[in-house]
RNA sequence: GCCUCUGUAGCUCAGUUGGUAGAGCAGCGGACUGAAAAUCCGCGUGUCGUUGGUUCGACUCCGACCGGAGGCA
């Protein structure tokens, strides 16, 4: 069976992108990034957004379409690069998704069907502030009364799944569990062939973290947080909270200097990328290429290029 | 040169009257279904500077040496 879309995996500073934009001149295809953070306009710089020219003409979508105060979320992104693939596979063309947002691009592949309910919903807000005045506790043994699987799952300090579990209940009187169950179920969505990108050694891929960073700032980072700040987004958006943008806010408000936060954004930056290994290794599907101290771009693109026209495509 | 302090995990440090050592951070592993660049969980990885001695037994006490900090000259 020929993959339908080809998806570009890796964690953060891997060569995703220009990884994505060379398999899409090759197999005729347009780029849909998969990236929690891209997706907010003015946040270029710091979340290493392809620019016009690395795009190399490419279509690129799912890039800087929101509002930095719009708070996000799964379901909201799905939707709209699902309606993206659905439109590029109407023309005759091969999505390709690169990300490194695991649970947006695993949600798109197959298909997630999301249980109501959002961050600034009424019944969030009504569970958050039981959180802070009855504490955890009160909230997972309601959840055991209700889902005790999955509240069996959960520790006591992971509020934020706790609420969330209840929220579903209370917003569609399904437990969570339920919910979940019945999505895997369902088949895939997609046929996806996956290209993942990694260091052989994790060493390198630090070295190549830290590069970036001090590009990053050069580049402009803390000037691009100024101009976000004086939009007048809220400080709490979820566009702040992205690695780089969180410190730099520290350093506009006097809580740290620059030094620091470039420090701080190395550090949050490594681990991320061990959370995104983490999260990418269980999936079996990954055709993995290794870079080396010295990345061979076009060697990769090669092999890259051959495991897909394996797979049927071209 | 003399005196004082100091040397314990990758880093900063704790270590009780001698019974081969433990915290934070880093690191590593894991989870993840509407905040996911978020959130949460688990794991100590060590010739206790070196070398002699005292002792049944030394990170703990004594000596010498080496490294670091400060003071007096």
């Amino acid at each position: 069976m020929t993959p339908e879309i080809v998806c570009v995996v890796g964690p953060t500073a891997s060569g995703k992108t220009k990884m994505g934009v060379a398999i899409a001149k090759a197999f005729n295809g347009e780029v849909v990034s998969v990236d929690s953070m891209q997706i907010y306009r003015g946040m270029t710089v710091g979340t290493a957004a392809p620019t016009e020219q690395e795009m190399e003409g490419v279509p690129h979508h799912m890039i800087a379409v929101a509002d930095p105060d719009e708070n996000w979320s799964v379901a909201r992104f799905v939707e709209a690069a699902d309606t993206c693939i659905q439109d590029i596979l109407r023309r005759g063309k091969l999505p390709v998704l690169v990300g490194g947002t695991g649970l947006y691009l695993d949600a798109l592949v197959r298909g997630n069907a999301f249980a109501a309910g959002s961050a600034g919903g009424a019944i969030r807000e009504a569970l958050q502030k039981r959180m802070e005045r009855e504490g955890a506790e009160v909230l997972l043994d309601e959840l055991r009364a209700i889902d005790p699987a999955a509240a069996e799952k959960l520790h006591l300090k992971d509020e934020k799944r706790i609420l969330r579990a209840l929220e579903v209940w209370h917003e569609t009187g399904k437990t969570i569990t339920q919910h979940n169950l019945e999505t895997q179920t369902v088949p895939d969505k997609y046929r996806a062939a996956y290209i993942g990108l990694t260091f052989a050694d994790r060493d390198d891929l630090r070295a190549r973290i830290d590069r970036r960073v001090d590009v990053m700032v050069q580049q402009g980072l803390l000037e691009e947080v100024r101009t976000l700040l004086q939009s007048g987004i809220p400080r709490t958006a979820t566009a702040l909270q992205a690695i780089g943008y969180k410190q730099f806010l520290a350093v506009e408000e006097g809580r740290a200097t620059v030094e620091e936060a470039v420090e701080e954004v190395k550090l949050r930056s490594r681990q991320y990328a061990k959370r995104q290994l983490t999260w990418l290794r269980r999936n079996h599907k990954i055709h993995w290429i290794f870079w080396g101290k010295e990345p061979d771009f076009q060697k990769a693109l090669q092999n890259a290029t051959e495991t897909l026209t394996a797979l049927g495509l071209g």
